[in-house]
DNA sequence: CACCAGGCAAGTA
DNA sequence: TACTTGCATGGT
């Protein structure tokens, strides 16, 4: 899997994190925030509906799209297939971005529909690499979309990598500046037992973090895992 | 007012 | 290949 990198080569990683750190960082989190019980969606349709919307966007506008959607009976494979993009799109506005999503909804939806009919377990049936090839093979379904789908609709252990365990891990020097999302996905799951509910649970853990620690500022005080960085 | 939010693809050189 | 830009609403 080619990733840019976005300038600079095989920078020495400031500190390699082992198994043990990442559960500490893990177990610090939940103690602080308590269980996230994600993904929040009642369906798995509706799970892969809001992993598109979802991107680069408040979750908070995802919910007023889905709801959307949810209120109209629009939320079915066979209802989404028979709309417009455009109809889909005036549903969606709430979300940002809406004719891409809109397009880019449409052609993950018309992608399951075709290979595998309106029953989405038959989809979820197949091996994880198979899975991801598949999401990956449709036009605005990225590594971060794919892998949320496997994790939290497919039930796959499967680490998701997000703009926040970026900038999380950078803010605390556990990581190097010009990480890909590859390199990040492959130190926690080298890492971490092999546990869809513990990647499940520490993936919410850490945008909660991010939604409320390590933002763009010189300090992040009160920040949980400032007792985590000193004691590595 | 500026900046951000649970990315991705297309365009440019 | 390396980097930039478009997409867009709603909250702080």
């Amino acid at each position: 899997m080619k990733e840019k990198r976005t300038t600079r080569d095989q920078e020495a990683v400031p500190r390699t994190l082992t198994g043990q750190k990442l559960m500490d960082m893990f177990d610090l989190l939940f103690a602080h925030f308590g269980p996230q019980d994600w993904w929040p969606a009642e369906t798995d349709l509706e799970m892969m509906v809001g992993a598109v919307l979802t991107q680069n966007t408040n979750w908070k506008n995802v919910e007023r799209a889905i709801e959307n959607l949810k209120s109209k009976h629009l939320l079915t494979v066979n209802a989404l297939c028979s709309m417009s993009i455009d109809a889909l799109a005036q549903e969606i506005r709430p979300a940002g971005y809406y004719n891409i999503k809109a397009r880019r909804l449409m052609n993950l939806i018309h992608f399951m529909n075709d290979q595998y009919g309106e029953d989405l377990s038959e989809f979820f049936r197949d091996e994880t690499q198979i899975i991801r090839e598949g999401l990956l093979s449709v036009n605005g379904v990225g590594p971060e979309t794919a892998d949320s789908i496997l994790l939290y609709a497919a039930r796959r252990p499967v680490f998701v990598i997000d703009a926040y365990t970026h900038r999380i891990l950078k803010r605390h020097g556990m990581s190097e500046e010009y990480a890909t999302y590859y390199e990040l996905q492959e130190l926690f799951m080298d890492h971490l037992p092999e546990d869809q509910e513990l990647y499940s649970e520490f993936h919410a853990l850490i945008v909660q973090t991010g939604k409320n620690y390590c933002k763009r500022k010189p300090l992040c005080l009160y920040c949980p895992l400032e007792k985590w960085e000193r004691e590595f």
